[in-house]
DNA sequence: AAATCGGGGCG
DNA sequence: CGCCCAGATTT
């Protein structure tokens, strides 16, 4: 069979299948740009069962573009509290602030001018482009990556960023004629329903007839992608400040820097130790809790005793927390330093949690509360 | 090209 | 436990 007729044979099952196959989602139900835009930011890296809830709140809470636009930042972020990659949520409301100022608020149509919004690369650009405006634009995601690998047997890493270079171009050649939209979610969808990672349901592939990968027998060693480094541990103590006076019931916490890792999230005081076997030392993090907190201008008597312990797994590095207690020594300070807050349990919704420390406050203030009520 | 950026689900 | 997910940005 020539390659053209290859292909053909490809786009048109896909489709085919596509059309009687394709998931109900939510935002399959409209052709607002601007929510095809909000779905594609959280599905990054991202699974569609985890996006559905989010995607519902966070498009009620910001129906349109210009109310995400004029929206306070703090909750543009607490909407996005435990869906990871922060960034996405910061970069979004910005665009949208961009397409507002520049664009009249209407979400561009060109290659150039979408490519340009933050948080918006190759991937975003193309399936925006093509599911919201229906332009030939190739979207090439994992999920595509692995599904072309296979149909074509091709051993390139796709690890390498050369590899989706050459994927687009495939990807395009791929596009029929005014069916940008269903071809390219049709390509995704085949990924993610059938071509899976592990275990590949040929039997119910519209397109195994032609697929090389799986007529070499080679369908589960591909794609070839190179092993990604493991995450290294990171020893720290945490610390539980209960207020005292005018703070009593309240836990002492703080704000995360505005850039890396969980900008702007909200935590509670911590500091990193050197290696393991400080951290089994909890007297010596009770001193440089004490002393970090010190600095920061906050008076504190830390116990050595461990009352809580957590980890937090990124994807690379892994945070490992022993929690101590704390009682504060004075009243009058961390005033002037916005960064710290005393919150108490009906405070606790008001600040968006990276999990780890949602999960350690939630449980001291139900153990606190169960203690309060005897 | 490599590192940084979350969190969860699954074999 | 390792791998992957509708990736983008920074270095």
């Amino acid at each position: 069979m020539k390659q053209q007729d290859n292909q053909r044979f490809f786009s048109a099952e896909l489709l085919r299948w596509y059309r009687k196959e394709r998931r109900d989602l939510p935002w399959r139900r409209s052709r607002d740009p601007y929510h095809i835009w909000v779905s594609e930011i959280m599905l990054q890296q991202t699974r569609v069962d985890t996006v559905i809830p989010y995607f519902h709140r966070f498009v009620d809470r910001f129906p349109t573009l210009s109310q995400l636009a004029e929206a306070p930042e703090d909750e543009v972020l607490k909407h996005w509290e435990g869906l990871g990659y922060y960034s996405r949520a910061r970069n979004l409301q910005s665009a949208a602030r961009e397409v507002v100022e520049r664009y009249g608020g209407e979400v561009p149509r060109t290659k150039q001018e979408v490519s340009g919004l933050k948080g918006v690369g190759p991937y975003t650009t193309g399936a925006i482009l093509s599911i919201a405006f229906d332009q030939p634009e190739p979207a090439v995601d994992g999920n595509v990556m692995r599904v072309l690998s296979r149909y074509f047997c091709l051993d390139d890493d796709i690890a390498r960023p050369s590899t989706r270079i050459s994927m687009e171009d495939r990807a395009q050649a791929l596009i029929p004629e005014g069916e940008a939209s269903d071809f390219n979610q049709a390509l995704m969808e085949l990924g993610a329903m059938v071509c899976t990672p592990k275990s590949p349901d040929c039997p119910a592939c519209p397109v195994s007839l032609h697929c090389e990968g799986r007529h070499q027998g080679r369908e589960r060693e591909l794609p070839v992608k190179t092993k990604a480094k493991k995450a290294k541990p990171v020893f720290r103590f945490a610390v539980i400040v209960e207020g005292k006076g005018a703070h009593a019931g309240k836990v002492l916490v703080r704000q995360r820097p505005d850039t890396g890792l969980l900008a702007k999230m909200w935590e509670l005081p911590h500091v990193e130790v050197s290696d393991e076997g400080t951290w089994d030392n909890p007297a010596a993090g009770a001193l440089m809790l004490e002393e970090a907190l010190t600095e920061e201008g906050v008076r504190i008597r830390a116990a050595d005793e461990v009352i809580g312990e957590a980890q937090h797994i990124f994807t690379h590095l892994v945070w490992k927390i022993k929690v101590l207690a704390a009682e504060a020594q004075e009243e009058a300070y961390v005033a002037d330093r916005t960064a710290y807050r005393w919150i108490g349990p009906e405070d606790f919704e008001d600040y968006a949690w990276p999990n780890v420390f949602r999960k350690l406050l939630t449980e001291y203030f139900i153990h606190a509360i169960h203690h309060e009520a005897r």
